[in-house]
DNA sequence: CTCACGCGGATTTTT
DNA sequence: TCCGCGTGAG
């Protein structure tokens, strides 16, 4: 038997309730990860097999912690035959499944996955071919709206729906069998074609039924109408579902996501069982009333009350500063004075905020007080060039058929394949129907070019091919081929090439080299299956690398979006101000509950205290803007916040203070 | 190709 | 204000 008995009477209940479906309404820091994972341990306890339990996550990093934690609680695997749960994302459930059964929806076995960046590029043809060459419509606005559409959440908007209906129909089919002809298939495609695989085969939906009896999904509240037909789908005949989240952080509906999935369980599964899970282990008493206080506010939402036994803690400060340099200049001295004075490290504090924008006043703070720091979000790992490139020459050799892949890199280092020459080979490919490698291939495409360009395209053939060839043979390195190929067409040069700084290209060639280290596991299969597994790892389990550099001293820097789900000791909510947070955008898009949401999902990161800010005035677009409180600053209680009322205090003057500052770290180190 | 200049746009972003 | 893009010249 498993030991249940290190959970509260909730969270024990929500362990043990395995038959029929269950809604469990986990709200922040109330220990769902620990009550999910020994709900698993039971199962298996219970006689549950455990290859037909499914665990299913949104981000690889929740995938990844559930799998570890259950791990320690399960008896240790005897064989590696032996059933194990399922833990893994619904991408990643997709893939799984298509891989065995893509085949009957006329793919081929060993599809690859584009990201946003290659579907960006089919789009931009398929646009180009259309319209002609110079158009003022946007790939990315087509791109996003097809994501809508397939997702089920594209907005119809109220004015001229039928002719941008048709149009984005039009492109559609376009994209899709562009995309097929890759044989590819893009992130949304995953969930999709999985539910046209569920559709069209029933034996292999019946499959997955059989293989899946025991369903759970986390964070269910964001969930959007494909990920629920797809839970649906597998749930609705055994319906032991257990659906796992919390309505008050919702915060992703622009993408999507439909509350309503989770407030609206019922109906689905009328018999449902609803467990709360109500007490905190995280934070104080102060914040959890506070943060209480203000999703009250919400309408539509099943109502909760978190509470803690961690104390009453301090109160939250509220503080108003006269722009966003000094509050960021404040909050900085705030974090050193902790430091210095607390001997608290700068791991343990976090500077939440609306937009990326904000991030930037908040890095010059930091930067001029010596004060480490880590931003998390921005794109950067994937627009990474050299990673980009490096990961399209996988895909070519894998797949040389596949368009996007080839063409990227077809000219990358220059080979005397000129944009022209592409041009013209992609256009020999349309009129022929086939990819451009395989117009490439044909003696008569090749015929009618100029005879320097002729030898470039039959060096390129010979290039792929002869490394495609190394790929077939049984036992090879893949870090070694790669290398190899890598210094034949000599990429450190390409990426240092043109650049001032040399530093610049060599940090990219070892982000390369870093990246190539990994590609050899332990696993011994083909090398090309090693290669198509390690092309979806780099693809599907984006794991923001910089989110793993966790180790090592520094403040952590991050939106209010991208912190669901972690926690610091303490906490600083900075530029809390009508407009920014609730954005003034929301207003219009008539959804300030969510801003409503994204507050207290803010507030509920902190452990021990919170700090919130706002200005006066802040820079926009240059010019400063006066600003006033958010409105949800108003729903504080209180009696749980101590309001600093910035005018009656006189700061240090900046230099004294940050001196006075420089000289206490120095008599400390 | 490569550099320089000018213009426009600027919420959030799990895979 | 500031960044990223596309264009146009050399």
């Amino acid at each position: 038997m498993v030991d249940l008995s290190g959970l509260n009477p909730q969270q024990r209940e929500a362990a043990k309730t395995l038959r029929g479906p269950v809604l469990i309404l986990a709200g922040a820091g109330t220990g769902k990860t620990s009550m999910l994972t020994h709900r698993v341990a039971h199962m298996v306890a219970t006689g549950i097999a455990p290859q037909n339990i499914l665990a299913v996550t949104f981000t690889n990093k929740a995938a990844r912690e559930m799998k570890q934690r259950v791990a320690k609680l399960l008896p240790p695997r005897r064989s590696k035959e032996e059933g194990w749960p399922t833990i893994c994302t619904f991408h990643s459930l997709c893939m799984r499944i298509l891989r065995r059964h893509i085949e009957q929806l006329g793919y081929k076995r060993n599809f690859v996955i584009y990201d946003e960046s290659e579907q960006l590029g089919v789009v931009r043809k398929i646009l180009s071919a259309i319209t002609g060459p110079d158009t003022k419509v946007d790939p990315c606005e087509v791109q996003s709206l097809l994501s809508r559409i397939k997702n089920g959440s594209a907005m119809s908007e109220g004015d001229g729906t039928s002719k941008v209906a048709d149009m984005a129909a039009h492109i559609r089919r376009r994209y899709d069998s562009a995309l097929k002809a890759c044989n590819a298939v893009d992130f949304d495609d995953l969930l999709v074609l999985t539910l046209k695989l569920f559709a069209e085969h029933p034996q292999v939906l019946a499959e997955c039924r059989d293989r899946y009896q025991w369903v759970m999904v986390d964070e269910y509240q964001d969930t959007n109408a494909v990920q629920f037909d797809l839970v649906r789908s597998l749930a609705v005949e055994h319906r032991n579902l257990c659906a796992v989240g919390d309505d008050d952080q919702s915060i992703y509906g622009w993408r999507g996501a439909q509350i309503s999935n989770l407030l609206d369980f019922e109906k689905d599964f009328p018999e449902a069982k609803v467990i709360k899970l109500e007490q905190n282990y995280r934070s104080t008493t102060c914040i959890l009333e506070a943060a209480n206080a203000v999703i009250a506010h919400n309408p539509r939402r099943r109502p909760k009350r978190l509470w803690s036994r961690n104390g009453m803690g301090e109160k939250i400060r509220l503080q108003a500063f006269e722009n966003e340099e000094v509050e960021a200049r404040t909050v900085v001295e705030e974090i050193e004075f902790h430091r210095i004075a607390k001997r608290i490290p700068w791991r343990e504090h976090a500077i939440l905020f609306r937009t990326n924008m904000q991030a930037r006043p908040l890095e010059a703070a930091l930067r001029t007080a010596g004060v480490r720091y880590h931003l998390i979000g921005g794109q950067s790992f994937f627009d990474r060039r050299e990673i980009r490139d490096f990961l399209a020459y996988l895909k070519t050799f894998i797949n040389p058929n596949d368009d996007v892949s080839m063409l990227r890199i077809a000219n990358v280092p220059a080979r005397g394949l000129s944009d022209v020459t592409m041009e013209r080979l992609l256009a020999a490919s349309q009129e022929r129907k086939c990819s451009v490698w395989h117009a490439m291939e044909q003696e008569a495409v090749r015929a009618e070019m100029a005879p320097r360009t002729r030898l470039a395209v039959e060096g390129f053939l010979a290039l792929i091919n002869k490394w495609r060839e190394v790929l077939s043979q049984p036992a090879a390195s893949l870090a070694q081929w790669a290398n190899q190929w890598l210094a034949e067409i000599d990429y450190a040069a390409e990426l240092c090439r043109g650049e001032k700084d040399a530093t610049v290209g060599e940090n990219r060639l070892r982000n390369l080299k870093d990246l190539v280290a990994t590609m050899d596991g332990a696993d011994l299969s083909a090398p090309l299956d090693r290669l198509s597994g390690f092309l979806e790892d780099m693809t599907l389990g984006a794991d923001r690398e910089s989110e793993k550099e966790e180790a090592g001293d520094a403040v952590t820097l991050i939106t209010t979006h991208s912190c669901k789900g972690l926690e610091y000791p303490h906490v600083f909510v900075v530029g809390v101000e009508e407009g920014l947070l609730p954005h003034s955008r929301s207003k219009v898009e008539g959804t300030l509950d969510e801003e409503r949401r994204l507050f207290y999902v803010a507030l509920t990161r902190a452990m021990k205290t919170l700090t919130v800010t706002h200005c006066l005035a802040r820079k926009k677009y240059g010019q400063p803007i006066l600003c006033h409180p958010s409105s949800f600053l108003k729903d504080l209680p209180p009696e749980w916040v101590e309001d600093w009322e910035k005018l009656g205090r006189q700061p240090v003057p900046v230099d004294a203070g940050k001196n006075l500052f420089a000289a206490m770290r120095e008599s400390l180190e």
